[in-house]
DNA sequence: GCTAACCCTCTATTAAATTAGAATATTAGA
DNA sequence: TCTAATATTCTAATTTAATAGAGGGTTAGC
């Protein structure tokens, strides 16, 4: 055998999500514009149509026609996209633990007091919730 | 040109890291074992063989003959492994926002409130730390 | 009806990752 | 020393990902 698909967004993929999550859906061209502008991948033309179109197939995204163009939309949520992606590091890494993952989140990424008191705001809301829920 | 060599160790790298990490130094037929016993993957000798001299080529392993076989030990940690992928996911999907990394996970893993109550103590600690060592 | 401009489809190349077989080396024991 | 067992190296096939060129279609304007 050989290597499976991976699962979520490649990271060009993903790149090209996070350009049609923020801007909506485009065309090709502004597609590749901004591609150059916010992460400096300078790809040619055809090189971006051909990977929204693979996008398009593995259902990412979806194309109409628009004029003489074609105009791709996303067809998942980034909210769907990112908890796939940290869901898979948690099995693959953490093995599903999600407190040893927040351990070290909390330890490695420098967290600011700022950052520590909105985490802890969280908590108690999820808290709360857990008890009117529950 | 072409796809650039992943930082970080691939998925059946990784499978093995962690099973080097678990049982210490291991001879190839030993990691071949527990791969298939732990994730059910069942590659011919060969195969492990291989992978095991890239994952050595690339510094996560070092080798050195004992008897008449090689012994594989890992040369990387835990947790710098963990929190590179970690944070490599941090940059990628949240532009290195900790926070909004933290509420998907939160969100997403139904935590329970057992692990509601080790987060909470987690910050108390932090925050601790934070105050006495600032 | 041409032509220029623009966009797309199809095809192709390169590298990494996964997998394994053939050939070769090594070692222990008879 | 010869053999059987076992381990390793070398080579290779396959698939995905990333990238882009050649060729062909469409549309607006002259």
């Amino acid at each position: 055998m050989s290597r499976p698909a991976s699962r979520y967004p490649t990271e060009l993929e993903l790149e090209i999500l996070k350009i049609i999550w923020r801007h909506g859906a485009l065309p090709t061209s502004s597609v590749r514009d901004k591609l150059a502008e916010e992460t400096g991948r300078d790809l040619a033309h055809t090189s971006v149509i051909t990977t929204l179109n693979v996008m398009t197939d593995k259902g990412y995204l979806a194309r109409k026609k628009d004029g003489k163009s074609f105009r791709f939309r996303a067809r998942v949520r980034e909210n769907t996209i990112s908890k796939g992606m940290v869901g898979d590091l948690l099995d693959r890494v953490f093995d599903g633990s999600a407190a040893a993952m927040m351990l070290n989140l909390v330890e490695s990424q420098g967290l600011s007091p700022d950052d520590l008191n909105e985490l802890d705001e969280l908590l108690r809301n999820l808290k709360n919730e857990a008890n009117s829920n529950g």
